[in-house]
This record gives structure tokens, sequence and C-alpha cells, in this order.
DNA sequence: CGCTTTTCTGAGAGCGCTCCCATGCCGCCC
DNA sequence: GGGCGGCATGGGAGCGCTCTCAGAAAAGCG
């Protein structure tokens, strides 16, 4: 690798005049040497090799019009978001099936509601191709930014304007709450148990709505005195299971809609000195390494395919990226399946 | 906001056309305005408003040589990262800092070994500015590779090869982990115990060798039976205590590496029927939200300020691209200060 | 009021690349 | 053997922006 002027990075042209031949079949070669001739592509080949050659990204999107990278929008204010794993293996997910396609990922984090602005400015600039958006609440400006900014976007975890009838369709990837749910607490009812409580998500997030849902379609004459709400943290799990035990004192099972809430739960009814699973039957959702194979009992829980959801969410994207030049529509949408995982604690 | 040709994004031209000025002064005007005169300036502007202008990111990077982005290299390839708090909350710190500049972060995540050729080509096509890199093994590649590639790079952890005696300066942030140990055991050492025990960190990293340094500095005439190595995980912490009590039952404390192998260590304690911190008392490192204050009793652990280590790598990186210009030197590194945390554990 | 000095503005080159199109070359068929 | 089609190659425009430089306007001075 001889360096010329070194820091100067060698350019196409200097390539092309090493390798004796135009810039345009130079420029052909590089990006895979279609339609010219062997002895021109292995001499080119070789000029970029002894030149070390690296194609300069900002003129090549500048011509294109494509950069090759995709922002991750986490829109998340609260601090869950990141001592969540969640999160994380989405991340890695994404980045995985990204790369596989020599595609970059750009992360964008929301820091505060001002934020918005920014994301707006940079997704205009062109910056990126497409996005990657989670967990948005039901007022979040983020779709309708994505949307004026002309930029093809996919959901992690179905948006919750999908609720409304005449929604606007737009892909997401999300796992099969409400399914899952619905085998949970019917693995519950299939042990015998017949008070079984419910710790839900909080009421603006579309996950912690299906999973309710899935509770409810068991239980159809469900008693609201069993269902309590948390917020998906382990001291709203905590705090909801001692507000069901004073309401219900006789309950012999909770359904928490996360892990994080039902080590909240396990930690309250091991204090109260209830037994679980004899007294009462947990089970939880997520199955997050860190916390459902650690617990003692360890958790009976719903697991999902996290990393692979990351992974579809980046190939749906990808998809559409390439239909968009062929003027095609926008993907659909996919549900992920859901496995119950057996342990001590129901 | 006009939309001339929806979808196609007006040009600096056109807003310079509508303002009845050159592009040059339009160009002026958006970077800023200086030496613009005030009512051209409104013209500008107004016309940057009506047509919704925003600056094409890859024409202004072609002719300035700067993206405005940073490249977040991760390249610890194993399971444990991304599970870890501990880097998510480096990673908010560092886009906190990166979004008050205006600067962009890019996520590259290491998948496999192979991964560094694509990393290497990342680098040099000019996509990022600068780079942050963390917890780099003795022989890591990725030094060598920032280096080629002529790019700015701030450390997260200091890197291993800077325990050789003359060992290229580079620019890195960490906690005082050999103080902070050192405080640890020193508590415990007050507290009256004798047979203090050290959970270690892999040896590879540093940190693990800082934190094991500072446990010596105090237990002068340290026994190897009271050392054992885990791999800054639950599980591994949970077997190396294992070791540990088979080796010196009489133990009377433990200091671990990390929270994670406290967890680990203590739920073995709790498993032998071992008083905490009665019979053996148990001191963690991190402070991990997750963790720390979660165990039953919570533990007494050396807090470090990890999302103000990012910011502050952010920050180092930063200043070093403005001094670059100026052909000034790399910044220095920053050893950030450490807190003992006193739970029910010691 | 005319001249110099300073402040503003605009014209134009050029960043490194892709891609359209014209040109040249070869082979093939009648 | 002349003409024609097809394929490989090169010339050159142009992507949208910044920045230098020269010229125009404004300001200062005698």
């Amino acid at each position: 690798m001889t360096e010329p002027f070194p820091g100067a990075r060698p350019t196409l042209e200097a390539v092309a005049a090493r390798a004796g031949v135009s810039r345009a079949t130079a420029s052909r070669v590089v990006n895979g040497g279609a339609g010219v001739r062997q002895p021109l592509v292995e001499k080119v080949q070789r000029a970029v090799e002894e030149l070390g050659y690296v194609p300069n990204h900002a003129a090549r999107t500048l011509v294109t019009r494509r950069t090759g990278a995709v922002a991750v929008i986490i829109a998340e204010p609260e601090i869950r978001i990141f001592s969540d794993p969640f999160f994380s293996q989405q991340i890695r997910g994404i980045s995985k099936e990204l790369t596989a396609h020599d595609y970059q990922l750009v992360l964008l984090l929301l820091e505060g509601p001002g934020d918005y602005d920014r994301i707006a400015r940079y997704l205009a600039g062109g910056h990126v191709d497409g996005a990657l958006a989670f967990s948005l609440h039901t007022d979040d400006p983020i779709p309708e930014i994505t949307r004026r900014a002309g930029m093809p976007t996919v959901y992690g975890g179905r948006p919750s304007w999908t609720s409304a009838p005449d929604h606007r369709a737009v892909p997401y990837v999300d796992a099969d709450n409400r399914g899952g749910a619905r085998e949970a607490v019917r693995y519950l009812w299939d042990l015998g148990r017949r008070r079984i409580a419910h710790i839900a998500g909080p009421r603006d997030q579309t996950s912690a709505v299906d999973r309710l849902d899935g509770y409810r379609d068991v239980l159809l004459d469900e008693d609201p005195a069993l269902i309590a709400e948390g917020a998906f943290t382990e001291e709203s799990g905590a705090r909801a299971m001692t507000e069901l035990l004073e309401r219900c004192p006789e309950l012999d099972a909770v359904f928490a809609a996360n892990d994080l809430m039902a080590s909240g739960a396990l930690r309250v009814l091991k204090e109260r000195g209830i037994a679980v699973p004899d007294e009462v039957a947990l089970v939880g959702f997520d199955d997050m390494d860190s916390v459902a194979a650690v617990t003692d009992p360890p958790l009976t829980t719903v697991q999902q395919d996290i990393e692979g959801q990351g992974r579809l969410m980046a190939r749906l994207l990808l998809r559409g990226l390439d239909r968009e030049r062929e003027g095609e529509r926008a993907p659909a949408s996919v549900i992920t399946p859901t496995t119950l995982v057996r342990r001590a604690s129901a």
C-alpha cells in the first residue's frame, strides 16, 4: 500500500491514471466490474490495491442519492429504555441484518421533547435512507416527522394509532403479545388456578394493552379488582403486587406483563412469606436473560425472539428501500410467535 | 412550507433565487450569516422557511471534509456487552454530548472477527470524523485500524497496551478502578474483616486488573487462595464464590470486581445459609441500578459515574477534532473518581 | 466632492463520484 | 468485402455545496 501523499486519500482519478484507463472504467470496476473486460478489471483492481483506494462516501451519496445508512430512532424518554436489555437485543438484531447488507446504523436517541426538531432536520437532510422507530406512544410526533421527510420507516412494536378503526397502515414488527398472554393465562388456568390476577403495563403502550387483552380473552368474566397497572419496572411491579394483595388476598396466580414487574411481584410475595408457586403461581413475559432465569424461583415466562424481531425490522425496511426504487408499496407488518417457557414459578 | 415539486428537495440555488441573492450569500446565511447585511439575511431566512430548505449533507461533506458524525465502536464479541447496562449508560452519555454539539452517533457493532475489515473500510471511507472505542483487549486490532485510517480516537476504559512501559499514549477515559477498589477493601478492613477474598474479573481487561491491584494495595500480604477469577457475569461470580468457599471456608468478606459477580456470589452465600453481612460481608463494583439496589440485601458497592464517562469521552474527542484543524496534539486521558456507596451487604 | 479604504456580494471553480451518451472496435451476415 | 449490430471504453456533465477572489458598494478622509 503506497501512499503518495500521506494523509491525502487517493481518488478514483488516481486509480484510473495508474491503471491506464478512464475514470468511468475505474468506477465500473469498483462497483462490481460489470461490462469491463477481464484484463482491465485486473489492472484496476491492482491499482486500487496499490494505492489503498477507498471510495469517498460523500461524493458517491451526492450523485446516487443513497447513503447506505439507516437511522434507529429511540424515542423512549424514560430511564427504562437503556437499563432494559430488550432494546439492546433488538438493536443487535438490527445491526446484524444491516451489516449483512452493508448498511450502517445511525443511532438517534431522543433526550428531551426539544429533540424532535433535531431529528426532523436530520432525516430531512438526507443523512439516511430509512428509519426504524420503537415503542411509540399515542401522540408521538415521530410518524408525522418521518412521513414528512419522505423517509421509509418500520416500527418496532405495534404503534398505538393502529388501534383506530381507519388508521393509516404502517409496517411494524411485533411479538404476538395477545396470543402469548392468552397462552400464559390459559396455562395458569389449566394448573387449576381460578383467582388469576394481572399486573398490566402502562395503558399507553400497545404491548401492555395487547397482553391485557390476551388475559381477558381467557378470563372472560374478569374481575377489575384483579388487575393492577404498573410501569414495566421492578419497583412498579412490587407496588402493583402489594395493591393486589390488599384488594384480593385470596388470589392464587399472577400474570405480570413483563419479567421486571414479575420480579418485583416476586419480591413482595417473598417478603410476605407467600410461597411461589405453591400459594401463588407467577408468570412473566419477555424471558429476559438477566431476570427470568435468575430469580428465585426462576420465572415461568413468555419468550419472544427479540433479536429476531430486530432482524426482521431491518429486513422489512431494506426490502422497502429496494422496492421504493421500483415504485412499489411499503411492506406489510409481521407478528412473531411466542413460546411459554416453564420454570419453577408456575 | 411550500413544496414546488413534492419529493424534490429545494437546493441552495432555489433559496438564492427566491431571495434574489447569489448562492454564495445564501450559503453564508445558512451557515450563520456572518458578514451579510441584515436585510439580506432576513430575505434568505424567509426563503429557507418558505421552501423548507434543508442543506444536503453529502454535498456539504464533500467540500468541507467533515461529516459531523462520530463512530462508536463496540468490539466486545461476548454476549455480556448488551445485557450489560454499563455500555448503555455510556452510550447515553456520549449521545447527549454529541447531540449538544450537533454531531451524530454511528454505532459500529462487531459481530465477529471478520468484521474488522468492514470497520476498517468504513473508517477509511470518510463516513465519520472520529471514533470512540471500548474495552479493548490486549491484541485488539482496533487501535491499529483507527491509526491507519488517521481517525482521531478516544478509548473508554484504559487500553491494556498502556500497561507496557513505553506504550504509545492514547487518550482514554476510565474510572479510578484501583482507587475505588482500594477504598472498598479498606472499608472491609476497617469493619474488622481480616480474611477478605476477591472475585476478580478476566485478566485481559484492565478494569479487572486495576481493581485487583487496588485490592492488593491494601492487602499487601495477600493470600492467592483468596483470589478467584470470574468473567464479570452473575454465573461466573457464583462459580468463583463456590471455589473460594472450598479453598477458604473461614473467609469473612468478599470484594467482587463488579456487581453482577457480587450478585452471583450472594446467591451462593444464601444457598449455603451464610449470613450477609454478618458472617461474610460483600462489596461490589459499578453500582449498577438494576442489580446493586435490588439484591437482598442491597449491595454495598463502588459507584462510578458511567454516563459522565461517556460524556467525557465525547467531549475529549470533539475537542481533539477542533484542535486537529489547528494542528495541535491529541488530548490527555481522564480518570474519573469513584464513591463507595454503603448499603446492607457490608 | 473626489479619492482611498473597508465592507459586502456574486461569479465561478472544484470537491469525488456516477452515469449518459458518443465513439471506436470487433465480429458477423449477406 | 461492405455494412450493420453490439459491446467495451472514454468524454464530460452535473450532483449541491463551500470558498476564494475580484469587483461593486459603502464608508471614511482630506
